[in-house]
DNA sequence: ATATGGGTTAGAGTAAACTCTAAGTCAAAT
DNA sequence: ATTTGACTTAGAGTTTACTCTAACCCATAT
């Protein structure tokens, strides 16, 4: 059991972020007698996932779709699993452009070092 | 050469865009005797490369920084590949983390998947 | 006692990267 | 003649995802 700030901490987001979610209705933790917000390590996990797909260039939007979705029962599993495949497709895509990139920035690193030296020798020379 | 609206038309983007890409000097087309732009070939790669490090989350202002390295001749060699062997690091942990929510996202995906399947079993079965 | 960390509402502010509008000009094509 | 596509300046507006402020309350730890 995590306070926000503990979760905060674990996850590398600010408090703030958490109750902005929360605003969201991304994650909806549980509360202790006070009212202070109490997440499980159910909701640790979540709230995991919910930034991984961040990171992997999923909108907000679509993660409080997901999360609603997922609120809603059983019966939208065939909606959430529509979701996650498209962001599967997403992620290969966005995989296929780094990988091009990737290329394209070790050739062009490699000439710039040969560049770099070619210069460098002629400086020496003279 | 082309004119702004068929670089717009071939890369994707608006008219707009590219004048705004201008003001920020990424890149300076060339002029016709009307003051039109006039974007080369080579316009077209530079512009090409510059939405590729875009599309693999480089911000605008480095790409900005890349292209002023750029204008400042061969003594800056060294800086921009200081610029792009980070920007190719940048890249290595955004495919790790697209590779590790891939994964995540296949194992979700069987999930529902099995869940769907077992939930309409029974609903036949009823 | 006071500092720390938690809570609230309501709304303002920020940064990035566009995106668009107004209001006018100019030239080529139909 | 008019539509189309280009140009200009200057600045306003938009979207996303936070991020912060005010102003006040409550409980635990030092």
């Amino acid at each position: 059991m995590y306070t926000i700030g503990e979760v905060a901490q674990l996850l590398g987001v600010s408090t703030h972020t958490l109750r902005y979610y929360e605003k969201e209705k991304i994650i909806l933790p549980d509360r202790n007698e006070h009212g202070d917000r109490i997440y499980s390590e159910s909701h640790l996990q979540w709230l995991k996932f919910d930034l991984k797909l961040k990171e992997t260039q999923m909108p907000i939007t679509k993660i409080k779709e997901y999360a609603y979705l997922y609120t809603e029962g059983e019966h939208t599993a065939i909606n959430r699993l529509k979701l996650l495949e498209d962001h599967k497709s997403s992620i290969e895509n966005q995989l296929k452009t780094l990988e091009e990139t990737h290329k394209m920035l070790e050739h062009k690193i490699t000439s710039y070092k040969e560049m770099i030296l070619k210069r460098d020798e002629g400086v020496t020379k003279a």
